[in-house]
DNA sequence: TTGCCCATGTAATTCGTTACATGATTTC
DNA sequence: GAAATCATGTAACGAATTACATGGGCAA
């Protein structure tokens, strides 16, 4: 998923709201992003050298509490104009690559069991997600007016709640489906 | 998104079911396959070179019709072990990467017009989207008991439908509450 | 004759994952 | 003393996009 760079702009974004090290940029895409985005250490750390270089954002290190030291970022001047243009470029990418669905379009080749197998792990897994979005989305509401930022997280947990519904729904319905047809019918 | 390549499986299960070019495996993977995979020329062509390097599958060439020359491309016995050995993988993997959702995410650092603007567009393209998963799954039921086929097929329609449906009406709801905060009450 | 569809491919580049490597500190 | 967590990075690889390049046939 070439052409310009998303977790750029995630990074940029998130050491907006505030200064970060690298480590601490992976645990708030983890805990708030990573259900609409991934990154991985080995993106963050390249791409944040990558941004000192071109002086978007600056390194200072810090040894503050105890713990071992860390690099702490802030955005330059420079990266909040990068940021703001990309925001105001009205182009979104979606990329949405689902094995599963692929696995299921060549169902002919796989046993009943198999297939249905499949969409009960989907599903299972999916019914973990939403639980966890709907946790997110009642904290959320809790601290909701007391920054601006938390309504647009609010939107996006929002977003996995229905996207999660909608998994779990289609698996119900594919699996009625194939039980219907090849089900035992005692 | 890299490990165990899913393009080749499916160009295996197209080939599977009958011989096609290389053009065609693109027309069939646009039409059929696209909105829960994608392949470019550059992943098909190259694939099948790799596929045929391995005995996978084999290539002959055919200028039938009058039309220009074409490389049909069959699986051999070897191709159909790999994948039916890949069907019975429970491995599903899932990758999701939306960018308006990184946007909609730093919504503060963009104007109310910006956030609805992004939201309409999402919303109407997810609506022809929706529309051409409801004629292709008009289309499917019609012939639908004349392949087994046809019915896996149908399943991965009625996930489109789901998740189509579903973005829509995010994209309703997230509107109606940005509307409410910031949009003008007269 | 212009443009579109058929048809095949290559090259450059980027994005992203995974595995590897290291070491300090905190907690049980 | 062991395990978990904090913390930073590199290297290798693979997946995927994009742009480039070429050429034939057919229809308006």
């Amino acid at each position: 998923m070439p052409k310009e760079n998303t977790t750029v702009y995630i990074i940029l974004g998130l050491l907006n709201h505030e200064d970060l090290s690298g480590y601490d940029i992976k645990k708030r895409i983890d805990s708030m992003i990573s259900y609409f985005w991934e990154a991985g250490y080995g993106q963050i750390y390249p791409t944040l050298a990558r941004l000192e270089a071109e002086g978007l954002v600056e390194k200072r290190i810090s040894r503050s509490s105890g713990g071992p030291e860390k690099n702490l970022y802030s955005i330059t001047s420079g990266g909040k104009e990068e940021l703001r243009k990309w925001m105001s470029v009205p182009e979104q990418k979606e990329y949405t690559k689902y094995e599963i669905l692929v696995k299921l379009f060549f169902g002919k080749l796989a046993s009943f069991e198999e297939n249905t197998h499949r969409l009960q792990a989907f599903k299972e897994r999916h019914v973990k997600n939403m639980e966890m979005m709907e946790q997110y989305g009642r904290n959320l509401q809790q601290v909701m007016d007391r920054e601006e930022d938390h309504l647009f997280y609010y939107l996006t947990v929002l977003f996995g709640k229905h996207i999660y519904a909608a998994y779990i729904e289609w698996a119900d319905e594919a699996l009625a489906i194939l039980e219907d047809k090849y089900g035992n019918k005692k």
